[in-house]
DNA sequence: TAGATTGTTAATCGATTAACAATC
DNA sequence: TAGATTGTTAATCGATTAACAATC
């Protein structure tokens, strides 16, 4: 058996894979086994051949006349996405944002377990649910014993920065970043932002320029 | 003068805009006024001409060998995104999600203000701070009474096609969607979708190619 | 077999980058 | 003036879409 490596894909590409995934999930509770690039193509607006060859690139393939098989692809999708081998994320930040992350419940079905809550000044035996809001101070140390690879941020623009370089010195291998500040640290670690104002201005324009009509 | 119009941008060049008003916001914190292309370019990592592209495209013009008036350039970029005129958007969702976006003070910025909240069952007498939370069955009378024409949508996966028609039916405009559902309500609604699941995703993808390495 | 679908190669389209003229 | 920067046109690059061969 050939050895699977991750195949370069590229960026538009990766991001469509879960959509792709989501569809699955959908179609397998319909009762659906088999599918084809034309279903994805209607379902989300896209050209059968653009699915086809994101398929392809995340390491799938199907069978002429009869498409791919539905729980195949869907394991090789989910995969390829990294969700069968179990992340465990620290979570800094235990401010209305960090609640909300730690309350969502779609982690668990993409493969990521929220560990541990920090906070650079936690309220003495404050908690979250079941889970105790450890200082700042002690992430260094348990992101070296518990091999946690990533890192979410969820503090304040003006502590972001600063605690992205302790996530970075200590080992953090991946940061999901929530603040509004742009990071940079550096080619060996992977930063990925949810910008909210960007979306939000993507937004307002979309919706000016539809008012104009 | 030549009537303002809202100009034709590319997508790509939408999403830098809100990149390039938080570095003017640093840069007159600390007291420039001029500034050029190639500032943004080493700030962002980018090709200078690309920046002199996205700014043209949203109106600003500058002056060879000087650059930019950088208060002017801000007031051009916020208006072409519509951050000058104040954005009334009515939230549902009171979970933890919805609490977050309305403790986010972000949005004041950029010209955003949540005006009302509201729950398809909200406990009596609920209050969010200062806000009262309102049963969902009052918003169809409430956007025509007030003209909000934005949504923002902090529900779950399952009522979110639901609260969505909702919305479009009582004649709002443009849905900012955080929930992991993809929604379609035709030309004549906007809809800006932050989705965790592609942008988490996004991230273990590329920490695997990383750690392969 | 005929027909539908995958897989792949070629063509098109759009965004990025490079080159250069205009200007203060 | 000389030099730096804008504005614009041309070249490159990459992603999308079209065409078509392979296959079940």
């Amino acid at each position: 058996m050939i050895a699977l490596m991750t195949h370069p894909i590229s960026m538009p590409s990766l991001r469509r894979l879960p959509l792709y995934l989501r569809l699955l999930e959908q179609w397998r509770a319909a009762g659906r086994t088999q599918v084809s690039c034309t279903h994805f193509a209607d379902a989300l607006g896209l050209d059968p051949t653009q699915v086809r060859k994101d398929l392809a690139a995340a390491g799938a393939s199907g069978r002429p006349r009869v498409g791919y098989d539905l729980k195949q692809l869907r394991d090789t999708l989910a995969r390829f996405l990294g969700w069968d081998n179990p992340g465990e994320a620290f979570l800094v930040g235990s401010g209305p944002l960090g609640r909300a992350l730690l309350a969502y419940e779609g982690f668990a079905a993409r493969g990521l377990t929220i560990v541990a809550v920090f906070d650079r000044a936690p309220a003495a035996q404050e908690r979250i649910g079941d889970k105790p809001v450890l200082p700042l101070s002690k992430l260094p140390d348990l992101v070296r014993r518990m091999h946690v690879r990533i890192g979410i941020l969820a503090v304040p623009a003006a502590e972001a920065e600063a605690v992205a370089r302790t996530m970075a010195e200590a080992g953090i291998r991946g940061i999901w970043n929530f603040a509004p500040v742009r990071l940079d640290l550096g080619p060996r670690i992977v930063v990925e932002h949810i910008d909210l104002a960007q979306s939000l201005a993507v937004l307002r324009h979309r919706l000016a320029a539809l008012e104009e009509t």
